[in-house]
DNA sequence: ATTAGCACTCTATCGCTGAGAGTGCTAATA
DNA sequence: TATTAGCACTCTCAGCGATAGAGTGCTAAT
């Protein structure tokens, strides 16, 4: 009987009837707020459900058969495994609400009046360190998806030029190059001229790819300046395409209990070493839309377990720009995370619009 | 009688006589190697120094007494203290001997060719961190005491400009500057060209110095162009002082069993994360010459004990440009990182010299 | 001066025990 | 029929004592 009753909750609203819901919601927030597996007794001391503890073992060992919580051992309370940080998570996605409280990221930028995009991002990743307490991630957009917008050729010194190329959205990258002759300064604006021309408007993958395509066409350039504008162009875009991730505050993720164990802590720190695959992880979230949480094994790099990303991306008008967001423990407040991952995507998208 | 030899000693050869000697770097060696207290029948089995146990509990009760050693507990073998550490070091800073071994950074300098001088820095750290296997450190030179060679001005849209300073050694600093009103290509040549004529060779702090000591003289100047010059050199060299650090393979500190204590990771992890104070302990060393080793306490910054530096200035010609080197457990290789920091110190200025 | 012998000290480890928290089941209740 | 009180059971964790092991310092012998 009690089983038709759970078959038919399961058709009805996803397997939970509400007083459910409401109970692993519960179970879930007093273990993220005590970090102790959760008792029937603790439940009912701690949040006045209208239920005495019994009836609470009972959904509880019904959340338990569906997934949602577990056991660490017979006799002790319940855990929310995967699943039910998932569910909890859900619930507040949909209320993702803001309330403009202390962390005021305006007030950051009008401050430092950034106009350096990397520096405005590596401000941001500290920002939200500091406001989520965990460790802020805000991965740099990606080079070679970047729209050129103008280069510009600088003399440094004896055979060095200075390749600036600036894209649509006001990002920046230099790049030193070496070359066999001295290009006078009017040669390199007559070359950048050149090369404005026929890539403006384009991304510096697409432009990359034309300029190697096009090697044997080389011979048939009819002028000395453009053969040489095609080097240089080449020579400066040759350049690995890893991007760039600022990540503040890694000590913070210390202070949660889960990692005071010093083997837990290693694996979290020699993933935090491997930039690079930190930019492959983040890299997954480039197309989704609005706030995203990863969590547990969703990310299992470098076999790191515990942890969540939650994540947003930042973008100027249409173009994702990157993504910018958190990493801390699964068991994690992301009832606070969450809202303040959502104001500074907000934020530094406004702000990249305005530059 | 035994005292009065003992002081005899003292005055001869800084209290130790050879055999002591032998017998304190032997303990420190062995103490490096396991990590473990060593008791004197140990050290008899593990190196055959011709003396009975009971021999070297002599001798090691006197080193005990002169400050060289420790128990940790009584019934417990010794371990060193900061002086035992020191002379242990100090006696490998003598016999510096770099053989000529696996690590190549040469090849490493090669293969990337690296024209930025930044790039060339970070990878020296990654370097120093795979081969030390502790962490990589490495001070960028310092803004405000470079020499200018020349200042270049970029306009990149409207009303931002980047300002190039490019410095005798090589180094490129560059900082994007709002202005009130567009400025052409050429008024900006000529602004630069007015500005190097009046300040190449000077230290960007001395310009600074200088432009601000001038400011009542503004009015003077006959020439728009040249007020504006002068603007313009003020605002882009508004920057802060501070230098930047690299750091890189924190993790590998984590190995060494002094560090399986959750408590101390999270030390030493809230203590890479304040690179403001990383900056500060090394530039201590920026007129010292050569390999110079820092044991515990003397760089206590911020609490982290157990930690020794080993750094080395790297120069460019005469003028040193900044610090390089490594941190660790005061337990460390200093047998295989001393040779590793000087090595790469000297590469490092080796292949600055060619650039 | 060096060494063998011996009593002593301190740590780390193991197994044990009891308190505490929590569960599941059953029977009683509204 | 859903909920609850009662109870026996389970598992963890902190504390305790005993033991083995490593090392010391001292004394007497070489």
């Amino acid at each position: 009987m009690l089983i038709r009753i759970r078959l038919l909750e399961g058709v009805l609203s996803l397997e939970l009837s509400p007083r459910n819901c409401e109970i692993l919601r519960t179970v879930v927030h007093s273990y993220i707020k005590k970090a102790y597996p959760v008792g029937s007794r603790t439940l009912t001391k701690d949040f006045d459900l209208g239920l005495s503890p019994a009836s609470i073992r009972n959904i509880m060992a019904d959340l338990e058969e569906m997934g949602y919580l577990v056991q660490p051992h017979t006799s002790a309370g319940r855990i929310p495994t995967e699943k039910g940080y998932k569910f909890y998570v859900d619930g507040l996605l949909k209320e993702n609400q803001w309330e403009a409280g202390d962390p005021n990221l305006e007030e950051v930028y009008q401050r430092l009046r950034l106009e350096d995009v990397r520096e405005l991002l590596h401000e941001t990743s500290r920002f939200l360190s500091v406001f989520s307490h965990y460790t802020g991630l805000v991965l740099c957009p990606n080079f070679s998806r970047m729209i050129l917008n103008q280069i510009r050729f600088v003399p440094i010194r004896k055979r060095h030029i200075m390749a600036i190329y600036i894209s649509d959205d006001g990002m920046l990258y230099n790049r030193i190059i070496e070359t066999d002759d001295d290009l006078s300064w009017s040669e390199l604006d007559k070359i950048a001229l050149y090369l404005n021309s026929r890539f403006s408007g384009m991304s510096l993958q697409d432009i990359k790819n034309r300029l190697m395509s096009e090697i044997e066409e080389d011979k048939k350039l009819y002028n000395r300046l453009m053969l040489r504008a095609v080097q240089l162009a080449r020579e400066s875009m040759d350049i690995p395409g890893e991007g760039e991730v600022y990540l503040e505050g890694a000590s913070n993720i210390l202070d949660t209990p889960e990692f005071a164990i010093a083997e837990k802590m290693k694996m979290i720190f020699k993933a935090f070493d491997e930039k690079y695959n930190m930019v492959q992880i983040l890299e997954r979230f480039i197309d989704s839309a609005g706030v995203k949480v990863s969590i547990g094994s969703d990310n299992s790099f470098l076999g790191i377990e515990d942890c969540s990303l939650v994540v947003s991306t930042y973008k100027r008008g249409n173009q994702t720009l990157g993504i910018l967001g958190i990493i801390g423990p699964t068991r994690m407040e992301y009832s606070k995370v969450i809202p303040v991952v959502d104001y500074t995507a907000k934020m530094l998208s406004k702000y990249l619009e305005e530059i």
